[in-house]
DNA sequence: ATATCGATTATCT
DNA sequence: GATAATCGATATG
């Protein structure tokens, strides 16, 4: 029953930018009526299109979440988060990681969207190089992109390369959102993941019982609320 | 299946 | 000098 979508075609997918007043909104919007777009890394003559559907989302609510990185008010690392709304805050954490969030609300307001779980739809091939991994069988498809260092990795996502780039224009960068369409399934709603600040507020938007999602079963959302 | 731990560096106190 | 919005490897039930 895990729905292991049979990978397709770039060409097969259509998608179209988001415009910036998706973005300009409370995070915890953005993150919910993310679920089910498409990140999209258009490389040139580097390689082929990579296009993947997000299926776990993080909101982070600006400088009064404790948990945020702007927490402690401005600075040069988290200017991007400050700025206008639709953009790529790209940020290296443990020495090893680089992660992805979307900008939000208006122009000169913090608040962002983390993106931690992609399901990978074209270019499987390039990102499973960018991550090392060997592809043997959809059971190691999930090693591409569920995580939120690992599909930066596989997006070839860097702080010099995409920070402050503009996700609502195709070509900008070659980084950028779209979508198709696509109706989300149940959705669910968890703590996030990974804090220390925080750490009981509900803004974790996940796909119900995706297999792409981060975590664990006690975390894609297909378990009853109970112990 | 869950727990613990080491890696490795930009950023801020 | 301490910490961090993580990952992969190893250990144990």
């Amino acid at each position: 029953m895990p729905q292991l979508k049979t990978p397709v075609s770039a060409r097969t997918i259509r998608p179209l930018p988001l415009d910036h007043s998706f973005f300009a909104r409370d995070p915890r919007r953005v993150a919910r009526d993310l679920l089910g777009k498409l990140l999209v890394r258009d490389p040139g003559a580097r390689g082929p299109r990579l296009i993947a559907r997000i299926v776990e989302v993080e909101a982070y609510l600006g400088e009064k979440d404790p948990a945020a990185h702007a927490a402690a008010g401005r600075t040069l690392r988290n200017a991007v988060l400050f700025g206008p709304p639709g953009h790529a805050y790209v940020y290296f954490i443990y020495g090893n990681h680089y992660c992805l969030n979307v900008s939000c609300e208006p122009d000169g307001k913090a608040g962002s969207v983390l993106f931690r779980a992609l399901e990978p739809l074209a270019g499987l091939e390039h990102m499973a190089q960018a991550r090392g991994v060997k592809l043997s069988g959809p059971k190691d498809l999930p090693q591409l992109t569920s995580g939120p260092g690992r599909l930066a990795q596989a997006f070839g996502i860097t702080r010099d390369r995409d920070n402050g780039c503009d996700l609502t224009q195709p070509q900008s960068g070659g980084l950028w959102i779209g979508q198709d369409g696509y109706e989300a399934p149940a959705i669910a709603v968890t703590c996030r993941i990974g804090i220390t600040q925080a750490t009981e507020m509900p803004l974790r938007y996940v796909f119900s019982g995706n297999s792409f999602v981060s975590g664990g079963a006690r975390y894609n959302g297909s378990r009853p609320k109970n112990s």
